[in-house]
DNA sequence: CAAAGAAGTGAATCACAATTCACTTTATAA
DNA sequence: TTATAAAGTGAATTGTGATTCACTTCTTTG
C-alpha cells in the first residue's frame, strides 16, 4: 500500500471543483446558459475540459448543480421576505419590490433562472424553482386571505399568478434592459409593479359604492 | 424552349409546401418546437429531406413561417374580443376568458408559442407575438384609464403584466395540464384568472372607507 | 527512492441533426 | 419523340460541442 486520501489532497480536490463551478457560474452571469459550454469553463477555470469530468459527471450534473444552488438562495431571500414583519399587503408590496429590485440588477442571472431557454434537463430544477416561488407566496395569499385583509381568492392561481406577472414584467422578453431604465425609470418600474400586485389581491370594496 | 412553369405545376408545387408545412404543424401540435426535426417533418410530410429545401431556405425558416402564422391567428382572435362590446372592464374580463380558454384547449400549441425554450432565432417572432398581445391590453388599459373605469396605473406595464400573469398561469410550468382538469376545474381557473385580472386594474376605492 | 493511486491533460472520438448535391423522376412544349 | 427545366431523392457531408481515454504529472507512504 503507498497512497490514501490525505486531508490536504482533499482540501485541494474540493478547491479545484469550487473554481470550475464559479468558472460556469461567472460565464452565467455575463451571458447566461447558452455560453456555458465544458470548452469555455475549461478556459476560465484553468484546467482541461477531461479535468471537469473529474468533479462532474457530464454538462447536465454541472448546470444542475449550479442551477440549484443560484434559485435556492434567490428563492430563501424571497422567503425571508415574506416572513417579514408587517401585516400581508406590506409584505407582498415589500417581497414584490425586493424580487423587483433583484431582477432588475442581476439581470441576467434572473433571466436565466427564470426564462432563459434551456435544454430540458434543467427544465425540472427550473420547475421546483418556480414552484418554490409560487409556494411562498401562497402562504402569504393564504394569510391574508383568512383573515380578510385580501379578496376570497384561490390561493395556488393567484400565486402562480404573481409570479408569471413579476417574471415577465421583469424578466421577459418585453421587459425593460435594465441598462435602458434610468434610475426614476427602475423605481417608477418598481412601484408600478407592486401597486399592481397589491391591487390584484385587494378586496375590492367598490360595490359599497353603488 | 421546352418547359415553362404552368397552373398545374404550380398548384402542385404549392400544395407540396403546404403539405410540409401542416407536417411541421401537426409536429407542433403534438408536442412542441422540439418534436420539430428536418427528417420527422420529411416523413409526416411523405418526401425526403432534400425535398423541404425546395420550398424553405432553412429549418429556421420554415419554423418562423409556422409561428408567424398562428401566432397572427392567436393575436387576432384577442384582438377581436377586445374590440367588442361592452366597458373596458367587462371586455378585459372577456379577453381572459377567451384566452384561459384558448390556452387550456390548444394546450401544446399555446405552451409553443408562448412559453416553450426556442432556439434564439425564434425569439425574434415570440417577441413580436407578445409584444402584439401587450399592445392589445395596452390600448384597452389607457382606454380604461382615460375614462377612469381602471386606476391610474401605466398602461404598458400593466398590459405586461397582464400576458405574463395569462400565459404562466395557463400554459407556464406550474399550470395544470388540461386533462388534469375537470370541466368545473376549468371553469373555476378560468373565473379566478379572470377576476384576478379585473381587481389588479381596477380602482381601488378602499380609501373612501377608511 | 520506488510503487501505487489520484488528478490533470487535450487531442481524438462520438452523437446528432441540419444541410448539400449528384442523380433520378416528372412535366412541358417544340 | 426529345430537349429542357423544375421537383424530388436520400446518402454523404458538415458543424458543433459533449465526452472519452491513453498518457503525464502529482502525492503519499513503505
Amino acid at each position: 500500500m503507498a497512497y490514501r486520501a490525505t486531508a490536504r489532497t482533499e482540501a485541494h480536490r474540493v478547491s479545484t471543483r469550487q473554481n470550475i463551478l464559479s468558472a460556469a457560474r461567472g460565464l452565467v452571469l455575463a451571458g447566461g446558459f447558452t455560453e456555458v459550454s465544458m470548452a469555455a469553463v475549461a478556459v476560465r477555470a484553468g484546467v482541461a475540459t477531461g479535468t471537469i469530468y473529474r468533479h462532474f459527471s457530464s454538462k447536465e450534473a454541472l448546470c444542475a448543480e449550479l442551477f440549484c444552488a443560484a434559485s435556492k438562495a434567490e428563492v430563501d431571500r424571497v422567503r425571508r421576505s415574506v416572513e417579514g414583519p408587517g401585516n400581508a399587503s406590506q409584505r407582498l408590496a415589500d417581497t414584490a419590490r425586493l424580487f423587483a429590485r433583484r431582477a432588475i440588477r442581476g439581470r441576467h442571472l434572473a433571466y436565466a433562472l427564470i426564462a432563459e431557454p434551456l435544454d430540458p434537463a434543467l427544465e425540472q430544477q427550473r420547475l421546483d424553482f418556480r414552484r418554490a416561488y409560487a409556494t411562498v407566496f401562497r402562504s402569504l395569499l393564504e394569510e391574508g386571505v383568512a383573515n380578510k385583509e385580501f379578496a376570497p381568492l384561490d390561493p395556488h392561481i393567484a400565486a402562480t399568478a404573481l409570479v408569471g406577472l413579476l417574471a415577465e414584467s421583469l424578466v421577459g422578453p418585453l421587459a425593460p434592459s435594465s441598462h435602458a431604465l434610468s434610475g426614476s425609470g427602475q423605481q417608477h418600474l418598481i412601484e408600478e409593479i407592486s401597486n399592481f400586485c397589491l391591487r390584484a389581491v385587494a378586496c375590492n370594496r367598490m360595490e359599497k359604492n353603488e
